[in-house]
DNA sequence: TTGAAAGCGATACCAT
DNA sequence: ATGGTATCGCTTTCAA
């Protein structure tokens, strides 16, 4: 921890100078009112008369005051917050919580955000939080062990999943049709002449995982394909597990000549061993991602893959986490829709490099 | 929103089964006992019966009992909230607030996330949060405007400034000595043998940019180099403003053969434009970044950059927010050191390519 | 070792 | 139009 900074050096002192806010007492002390009015002047302003109105907010900018949201909360029951919960900060969830920010401004909620490394027990730990009345209610964007919610003695909170169904919940949902989208992704390829087609899968457990790989063997099957020709490498969502799964999948003969990745980190490991290996991306072999973040577009080559709108799936699951708590009529299961997005990465099959050398 | 999905069609139904939570005072009632003894068999079992402790404790189990958080922070005077405020959700600053949440998790905090986008407005928006007493401390990782925290009747709240020091408030502070960092980013493009090295700069107004170009100027000086020989555009901390600085580089003769990104969104935008205008990137042109994030080594070719610790940034930001709050003495300033990464952008200069031929 | 009660700081009901 | 006061659910003296 070196102070080579130019600036002022470090040096230890003491700190906060606790002058302690204005409470509503001492504003209706001030002027010789009662706490009821100058509660009412912020909270229903037209009960009061024009001019003890104007004093009573000319007293509370005088003073600073500002009502203390604890005791508020306390007798509203109510946080005007809410959770957020993901299994991993990465870029993908950041964008599924700038939506669901940008919704709870808008709805006057501000928002905590979780993430639980997909370990049941932090799960519960934020169910448990809205139990404890931290927070109003709560956005799974995440696999949620159903055991955590199935826990008969605790109430289900109000909640949201987003971006993937909860086994046999049945809860209030907003996602997209993964295994659908798989299906796509994986006609694109066949369209492209492609048959000997591999699939990089993600986490053996996650459903948004199992409904990929679903999809993917739908389409094979569809076509009349073998969806078990080739190894079906499967790991976590990594640029690292993509490199070694494609790996994998380069030692095999025949070789692959397309690969549908289980997301685009996947895709970019793949193809930097595709690229370690002197092959061409999209030429000698086709790859497609699945999710378009933001690293799609930059990567070089550019990176097809299928689209998903994150932040609107956030946006969209904080909307009904708030129809749900004012209690209001909801659509239970809204499905959005995902896009093909065509980049560099895939092209047409060429018979000529269908198998390689080592075998 | 269209529900092509195979599983559970939408229906609209209503929700809620508010089985509302157990209060302490029900817990109470169940064992004959005064709810001191119950918040006791929480708070300070030691201070109870042996006997009393086991029957409470089952109780608790058994009714679900669990405190409510609102009423507990209002009787305690704390929320064991904080607040990360960042100018914008960006991988960046992600990796910031995952530092934070580590070190909140650590020290039993949990972490709100707020985004400014460079909005004074928004800034005091935030700190007005704290002093609403939502939370109880705030981490800026931001240039706030010092106008909001100058004003006089707002009490200035327990703080942190992460990443940059904010102008003249003398504040705890976490960050990265920008200039030097810049310093050294240009120092490397001199060693390559580079004279005609640019500078694509971030927003004007933000000091972290202003310290970097600072840097960067004075490397140049003490090369006995002018600075101002070349183009010095300024923008967003974007991509797309890379593209553009860059392309005002390349219109300009002499062209620079090397060129220093205030960070590596700018660096990535940058090489985008080189590499359309059918240039070599670390061989005509080289480009090194700053922040080193994660797509720097993803990208082709691997970027040479500045590492910033953001995490670390984040961490050691929370740790020194829960001293504060502790009111235990503190270093206030923090230097945490940056590192260069030379990737493969960054290439000895040669004399051949040093113009180009429209002028 | 346990209980009674004050109080945290608001809101809203019921009076006047 | 304004005031008095119960209340939200908890923690913590102070007494017993």
């Amino acid at each position: 921890m070196p102070a080579r900074g130019p600036q002022r050096l470090g040096c230890a002192i003491k700190n906060r100078q606790q002058t302690k806010p204005a409470t509503i007492k001492e504003v209706a002390k001030e002027l010789g009112l009662s706490v009821a009015t100058i509660s009412r002047a912020l909270i229903h302003p037209e009960l009061l008369k024009n001019d003890t109105r104007v004093r009573v907010l000319a007293a509370i900018e005088r003073l600073g005051y500002q009502p203390n949201l604890m005791a508020r909360d306390l007798r509203l029951r109510e946080s005007r917050l809410i959770f957020v919960v993901v299994p991993s900060l990465s870029p993908f969830f950041l964008e599924v919580f700038r939506g669901v920010e940008r919704a709870a401004r808008e709805c006057g909620y501000m928002v905590l955000m979780g993430h639980t490394e997909r370990d049941p027990d932090r799960e519960k730990l934020f169910l448990d939080q809205v139990a404890s009345r931290r927070a109003d209610g709560i956005i799974l964007v995440t696999s949620a062990d159903a055991c955590a919610l199935a826990d008969s003695k605790r109430r289900i909170p109000p909640i949201v999943a987003a971006l993937e169904t909860i086994d046999n919940q049945d809860l209030p949902t907003v996602r997209v049709d993964h295994n659908q989208a798989a299906f796509d992704a994986t006609n694109h390829l066949l369209s492209l002449g492609h048959t000997k087609i591999a699939h990089i899968g993600g986490p053996p457990l996650a459903p948004m995982a199992i409904h990929r790989r679903q999809g993917f063997e739908r389409a094979l099957a569809a076509a009349g394909l073998d969806p078990f020709g080739l190894p079906c490498p499967a790991g976590n969502f990594t640029t690292a597990f993509g490199e070694e799964g494609m790996q994998l999948l380069l030692d095999h003969s025949p070789r692959p000549t397309a690969v549908f990745a289980a997301n685009d980190e996947i895709a970019v490991g793949a193809i930097q061993t595709i690229k370690r290996a002197g092959l061409t991306v999209g030429k000698d072999i086709s790859v497609i991602g699945y999710d378009d973040q933001r690293i799609a577009s930059l990567y070089d080559p550019p990176l097809t893959t299928i689209r998903v709108p994150t932040e609107e799936l956030g946006y969209q699951s904080m909307l009904k986490l708030n129809a749900v708590l004012k209690d209001e009529v909801i659509i239970r299961d809204v499905v959005l829709p995902t896009t093909l997005v065509v980049r560099s990465t895939t092209g047409p099959a060429t018979q000529s490099l269908g198998s390689n050398r080592e075998h």
